[in-house]
Order: C-alpha cells, then sequence, then structure tokens
DNA sequence: GGCAATTAGTACCATTTTGGTCCCGATTGT
DNA sequence: ACAATCGGGACCAAAATGGTACTAATTGCC
C-alpha cells in the first residue's frame, strides 16, 4: 500500500494528455476517449484540477481545457496535492492537535522527514518529464 | 493524503517501544499501556509484525514480545511493508498486468521514480534513528 | 496436575473512504 | 433559440479501515 488514490493517478493520466496536446482545448468527451477513462471520471477529475489552478476551462460550444501553464511549470506535486491535499503520510503531518499522543509521540519526526523527501521527489518531476517518458521510456536512473 | 495506514503509524510506536526495551521481553498489556493504545490493537499489530520476523514472540506466563533483531538492522521500510505490503505509490507498481492501461499509460515510470525514492527514504530510517529522535528532538536536516 | 498468564488464529462488525454516476443550472458559439 | 459544454452538487454502492471478540494453544508456577 501507501498508495496514491486512483483518481490521483488517473488526474496524472489527463494532466499528460493535455500536455501532448499543449495550447489546444479538449473537450472532456476527447480526454476520456484518449486516456481510456469514463467520460463522468474525467469530468470529475477536470474540475478539482481546475479548482487548483492547473488547468484553464471554457464553457460553452467548442469549450473545454487546456493547461493554465507551461507542462515544464507543474510538477507532479501540485497534481498530488490538488486531488489528495497535502502531502504528508502520516495525520498528524498536516497539523498540531490531530493526535493526542503528540507530547510523547517517538516517530513523528521520521515521518515529517519522510514526507518531506517524498514532496521534494514529487516537485522535481514535472509534466514535461512525464510526457518525455513515453517517447523515451527507459527513465534515467536518479531524479534531481 | 497519500498516507500511510493509521495501524503502520502505530505499529512504528510499538517498535519504537520495544527498541527503547531492547533484549527484555514486553507482554502486550506493557507496550499497550507505554504507547497509550488500545490494548486489542496492540496484539492485533504485534501478531503482524511477528509474521514479518520483526520481533520474536514468547507464550506462556512471563512471555511477551521483543526484537528480533537490534534495532540498527530494522528500518522503517521493513514496518511498512509487514503492515501494507509492498511500497508502491499505484497499485501498476506492484506488478504487471493489473491495469489494462499499461500499454498507453505515460505516467507508469515517474510513479515507479516516485515509489523508488520512497523505498530509499524508509529504507535510510533505522528503528534505532526513531529512538534516538526522542531524546534529541531536533533533527538532522537531511537523511542519507 | 492444574491453574493462570499470555500469545495465535480467525471471524466479525461499524464506520469511513473511495470510486463512480447522475442531474440540473450556467455559459457560449452558431 | 438551440445545442454543446463546463460547474456544482447530491447521491450511492462497494471496499477498506480500524477496532473487537472469541476460542485454542503454549508455558511457567504452585
Amino acid at each position: 500500500m501507501l498508495r496514491v488514490n486512483r483518481l490521483t493517478d488517473y488526474a496524472a493520466a489527463v494532466m499528460t494528455c493535455l500536455a501532448s496536446h499543449e495550447d489546444e482545448v479538449l473537450s472532456t468527451v476527447q480526454i476520456a476517449e484518449e486516456t481510456r477513462l469514463e467520460l463522468p471520471t474525467v469530468s470529475k477529475l477536470l474540475k478539482s484540477l481546475g479548482h487548483a489552478m492547473l488547468v484553464e476551462s471554457f464553457r460553452g460550444v467548442n469549450g473545454g481545457y487546456r493547461l493554465a501553464r507551461s507542462a515544464r511549470d507543474i510538477s507532479l506535486a501540485e497534481i498530488v496535492v490538488a486531488l489528495e491535499g497535502p502531502i504528508a503520510v502520516t495525520e498528524c503531518g498536516i497539523g498540531a492537535g490531530q493526535c493526542g499522543r503528540e507530547a510523547t509521540c517517538a516517530v513523528r519526526g521520521s515521518w515529517q522527514q519522510i514526507s518531506t523527501i517524498l514532496d521534494d521527489a514529487l516537485r522535481a518531476v514535472s509534466l514535461a518529464d512525464m510526457s518525455r517518458r513515453v517517447t523515451h521510456p527507459r527513465p534515467a536512473a536518479g531524479v534531481r
């Protein structure tokens, strides 16, 4: 486990799809077809991504969605945050006062360290990196 | 989000408790009191940790649990794996054939990269590190 | 030998989360 | 005016999660 929600995974696919059509406005239907995801699901995802200002929406006939910024300027971390909220592997990592055991808790610091590393890793991957990987399927060894 | 199960968090607390009594055999009751967790929950956790060979169990009167190895030789990754299974942020990261979209999936590689980094980070934290942090509450900046 | 302490295994249940669907109102190009 | 689209919710079924309970097996001690 230690999974990202399936919807977050889907969101990454949707964003990659948009990235591969940079500057075009794609309708939800087109995106659903291209990603092979269900239409209502894609619709829901795009709404969340819109709230997070990762995509721009255009209503009306010929409306649809487009990346709000260049694919190079959007990180995987932002997509995760848009769908799941702050990146923290434990609940107490978000804010104080959630746990009751805080004062005596020996493990919080370590979890926070893990969260930070994870956050860094997610921020280091841009949407452009993810799209690039499609055509160059053999990734380099390290990240940063 | 992107959380570890609460039980995994608890398991880390239980293991840290055992680490602070290295070589002693503690009963479930003692561990529950010290960690301030519910007895049945602690019991369940210790069973899982036993299956994963992270703790040794002793039945009968004066029985209980003890770390199976030195705290330095047990990593946070092992605790996570014991409770949650293989570390992979997406389902398709575990094995092939889970997803159907695999052939065309553009994002799998990036998720796997994240999983690897996360795994490394978890393996880099030992139980001894976690215990140490209790007495030295200000952690150093980086990990490795 | 028998009792009490203690873990092992398993089954079970309530609640929350998750993934997914649907509907209706608002906007806009033709 | 109409049709294509997005926006915002409400809603629901299924699964995961966290937690509990019960019984069997093991072991130390009197």
